[in-house]
DNA sequence: ATTAAACTTAAAGTCAACTTTAATTAATTG
DNA sequence: CAATTAATTAAAGTTGACTTTAAGTTTAAT
């Protein structure tokens, strides 16, 4: 009987794999989040699935998700494949308010830019010392 | 001799065009990012330039800017056209590391609509039940 | 076997960015 | 001109997402 001998990570190991600190880990546990093993002991241990679901998380995170909404997202999977259409409209729902965001973010990261070009454009001359920014916004049709 | 009449805003209309509450209002004002005039009464009014700031530093605001660098901005703003290389170093790094996040950003954004993907994949059948989500990644090249 | 490093817990503390409260005054409307 | 609506202030409260503290236990290294 062959074993498959999979990786364990004590918490100060998978903190760093996962680029969490310690407590964060302890915190994300106590709400309900991730579920680690125990050694008989009492001191927590984590697998390479466990690493998986942090980067996932982590991902779900950067668009948006709170730990709220993590939260249920984690109790509907612990329900089974019936709560699949639930995990879907969730995500879908994050998807959507995500992009939203993220056209707000490439115009202010345009607005950013003409200011910054703006404000080349005054030091070296080509810009006249007259031209206000929104003046400026508006010869280049960037608005709002 | 003619006047040129500008509109003003008393701070509910200018919470109005702004999308921010008045007392949001009040609150970047305490923290020194705007300085409405005054009635002789003591009531607060804007201005179209103001309204001009208020669009620029919501979308500072949205590229990372925190309310402390916004701080900074304004006092060199104050200062006149010595600081204007502090300004143009200070925006330079907010869009750089803006740049870095945007990055991540569309990461995330992929792995979610890979996980969704996947949901469906499974539910119709397309995808077997025994690949794993993480599998879907390393399938797809799409990884961390 | 000792000691340092890493772990355990529950509870309190922090931080940024607002929001709410309370008591008062100004402006607008019927 | 009374009543309603909108403004004023300072100070306290809220929220989400952690972080720190304190007091003890387990593991690893010499």
């Amino acid at each position: 009987m062959d074993e498959k001998i999979e990786k364990k990570y004590r918490i100060g190991d998978f903190a760093e794999v996962t680029g969490l600190s310690s407590p964060t880990l302890r915190y994300y546990e106590k709400e309900g989040l991730i579920n680690p093993h125990r050694t008989e002991n009492g001191l927590r241990y984590y697998t390479e699935q466990d690493v998986d679901w942090i980067k996932f998380l982590l991902h779900l995170k950067s668009t948006g998700m709170t730990i709220e909404q993590l939260k249920q997202y984690v109790k509907w999977r612990a329900e089974g494949d019936s709560t699949i259409d639930k995990r879907v409209e969730l995500l879908e729902e994050v998807r959507s308010n995500f992009e939203k965001e993220f056209e707000n973010l490439q115009n202010s990261w345009t607005i950013l830019n003409d200011k910054l070009d703006w404000y080349k454009g005054k030091v070296n001359g080509h810009i006249e010392d007259s031209e206000s920014f929104a003046a400026y916004l508006k010869r280049l049709n960037h608005h709002e």
